[in-house]
DNA sequence: TGAATAATATACTGAATCGCATTTAAATCA
DNA sequence: TGATTTAAATGCGATTCAGTATATTATTCA
């Protein structure tokens, strides 16, 4: 469906990925709408009819951003292997999204959100949102996996699960701090060994 | 010793805790000069005679932010208790840092610095040298009460202390995204619990 | 008491910022 | 083809910002 005027000479999906990529490297007090209109190869009258004010337009970057953490969440822990080999699956996206580009930037949520979620209570709302939804989908898989009996019957999975976002946060968080990804593959896979090791 | 001229009207450190309050909230770039300077209750001149520019001050603010909790951490975690016990002090003691204000601020080196850590390589420096030196901190207790027979020999205490890091990061993340502190507080316990659990 | 020193207060500058008003261009519908 | 609709481009206007130059005030040393 056409519609009816000057048709649009970009994908909004894309430019927004283009936008979200500047604030996800320099947070989003520190981005000038220049900055953004330059990555977007668009003039900031354009940006405003097309996603509205520079809070709105963050907001709207970073649920893309969630959007695709979340997907790549679902997908790696769908229940079909072993709990241990779909976690690591899952923090090995993790990893690939943290380091995606040079330098690294980590976690777009954990590492340009938290210091403006106290400006926008709107932004605190969806930051607060994620965080809960990350918890539940975890707890859920290692609710499965005691199921399955790959868990200790006392296993307790919300905590567990809290863990093992904590241990996604602090990757993402040294990420961005420099250290490589190598390093952090290995904390992951001895900090699995700590979290699901099961009595001998 | 009195020196020359004129004496300052304002005390240097408690002036930076003004500065640094702000900052803590709102965030390094979307701080201005205005409002520091109107916390301080300074003249912009006299903030950089005193402290020099914006940058410099944000990084004076959080060394000594971090400099509090350096020594919160280290008398905490003395040794001279139980490792659950000292530990249970530890966070209690973050805890009260992080929801001193309304609304609860969380962590200033995990809640601001990691948004601005791309733009200021020297703070990128310190940011990752404060993550090294807790890891250690951490690590060397547990391996204390690995010595004292506290916890299993076979403990992996340098993934356990990054753990508990993680643990520390993901709180302050969370009290920053509005989590009442009862809630965790709960979840301290409970993941103290999972990390310090000997095998039965 | 007067010169020297250091801090404070006022005021300014030049640049950057956001958001929009207005114009120009490209498409559809009648 | 002409009217209408929507998008893109230009440019402005008001504000905010960081940093500094200048003047004023308070204290110490001779």
């Amino acid at each position: 469906m056409p519609g009816r005027g000057r048709p649009r000479t970009f994908d909004a999906e894309q430019a927004l990925a283009k936008a979200g990529a500047v604030f996800w490297c320099k947070g989003f007090s520190a981005t000038s709408l220049d900055d953004v209109a330059g990555a977007m190869a668009l003039n900031r009258p354009s940006i405003y009819a097309a996603f509205g004010d520079k809070a709105t337009l963050y907001r709207a970057a970073l649920a893309q951003f969630c959007g695709h953490m979340r997907s790549a969440a679902a997908h790696t822990l769908a229940g079909r292997q072993t709990v241990r080999r779909e976690l690591e699956a899952f923090f090995r996206a993790a990893l690939d999204t943290y380091f995606a580009d040079t330098p690294p930037r980590g976690c777009m949520l954990v590492c340009t959100a938290p210091a403006e979620v106290l400006n926008d209570t709107s932004l605190r709302d969806v930051y607060a949102a994620v965080i809960d939804e990350l918890d539940l989908l975890l707890a859920n898989r290692l609710a499965l996996a005691v199921e399955a009996g790959e868990l200790p019957r006392q296993t307790d999975t919300r905590t567990t699960a809290q863990l093992l976002h904590a241990l996604l946060q602090s990757v993402a968080l040294r990420a961005r701090g420099g250290t490589s990804r190598r390093r952090l593959s290995r904390l992951v896979s001895k900090s699995l060994d700590v979290l699901l090791a099961g009595p001998p």
